[in-house]
DNA sequence: GAGACGTGGTC
DNA sequence: TGACCAAGTCT
């Protein structure tokens, strides 16, 4: 057994040997040695919050080719900005992304604040994100735990409180091991090993570095960590979605600034928020018209709800004018117009995509 | 502080 | 196949 204090100073070390040769190679990330751009460290950082690297690597290339800088992405229209996030989820982050890209350009001289604090400041950028860039991007010796650091940490010492409540105890651990150098690699070398050795099933704990020090490894029930709470069960909502055509175009309206998809491009729809039953749906059509109910509903699986929602067409002529917030489409750019996930299901069950 | 907030992949 | 998971934040 390992003295206590010479353990923790030799997990960093351990770690970030481990590191040198086991680093992923990612678009957000610079050459070994090089230096990063700022700008470049957030934008995947806000992208990754809850969103896969896998799915987040088109995302992240695109929108660095389309806004190079900072005062680029700040100068873009919202709209522009959030049809170019359609399809990675949670709109709430593309409005704050934008938000902070205005904050930086105008507060900050377009540079990106340094500390952790004033990181903080920043919209959509939380106790994650502040130190996750300070670190990464200026070298700060700051924790950033998210997901994988919590799962790693826990089993590591065998933390059995659920992992919400074990979060400040988390980063006292970490901050005890945070070596004085190399405050980026290391908080990189974490998440990588989360997410490529200590994984939430079947761990490599034959590949880890730090084996032979793991709580959790020891007593082999690596995997009983982290600790989860129940989950709310997820209601079974109906709902009903209206594609309103004229000719070669289509009817699309933009969602309230807040909630579901919140200013975001969709067709008109019965509201989300509760349960509709089937003979209700057509009295939230945004006009009278031969409605018809495609044979089969779209289904989409949310967060907190799963959805079961018919897909109601019509055509029109020469419809009363459209709702302030709505507008007609051409069905040829349907597809560059950035609907969420659920609405693009609708428009190619509709055959329109 | 618990719930809202998307989506795609895996077993 | 349905449940669970993935670099959280905001209210």
């Amino acid at each position: 057994m390992i003295e206590p204090m010479r353990q923790r100073q030799k997990l960093a070390p351990a770690l970030l040997r481990w590191y040198d040769s086991h680093r992923r190679d990612l678009p957000w990330r610079a050459p070994p040695g090089a230096r990063v751009d700022p700008y470049a460290v957030w934008l995947s950082e806000i992208m990754l919050q809850q969103t896969t690297v896998a799915t987040v690597k088109g995302y992240f290339e695109r929108f660095l080719t389309r806004w190079p800088t900072v005062e680029a992405l700040a100068a873009a229209p919202l709209e522009e900005a959030l049809a170019a996030w359609a399809g990675l989820g949670y709109y709430a982050r593309a409005r704050n992304l934008h938000a902070c890209a205005g904050a930086v350009a105008r507060d900050h001289g377009g540079r990106f604040p340094s500390t952790e604090a004033a990181l903080l400041a920043l919209p959509g950028v939380g106790p994650y994100t502040a130190a996750a860039v300070a670190a990464i991007a200026f070298d700060q010796p700051c924790a950033a735990v998210d997901g994988n650091v919590e799962r790693v940490v826990t089993r590591l010492y065998a933390i059995g409180t659920p992992a919400r409540r074990a979060k400040p105890l988390i980063r006292e651990k970490v901050e005890a091991m945070m070596p004085a150098a190399r405050a980026g690699d290391f908080a990189q070398a974490l998440m990588d090993l989360g997410a490529t050795v200590c994984t939430p099933r079947a761990p490599g704990c034959g590949a880890c570095p730090w084996s032979a020090d793991c709580a959790a490894r020891a007593a082999g029930t690596q995997e009983a960590y982290p600790v989860k709470e129940k989950k709310a069960e997820k209601p079974k909502r109906r709902g009903g979605i209206f594609i309103l055509e004229r000719g070669e175009e289509t009817l699309l309206s933009r969602r309230p600034e807040k909630g579901l998809f919140g200013g975001m491009s969709a067709f008109p729809s019965t509201p989300f928020t509760r349960d509709v039953a089937p003979d209700e749906q057509l009295a939230f059509a945004p006009c009278a018209a031969d409605w018809r109910a495609l044979p089969e509903p779209v289904s989409h699986v949310f967060t907190h709800f799963a959805l079961t929602a018919t897909v109601f067409t019509a055509r029109t002529k020469s419809p009363k004018a459209p709702g302030a917030n709505c507008r007609w489409a051409s069905r040829a750019n349907l597809d560059r117009e950035g609907l969420p996930t659920l609405m693009r299901k609708a428009a190619l069950l509709a055959g329109l995509i």
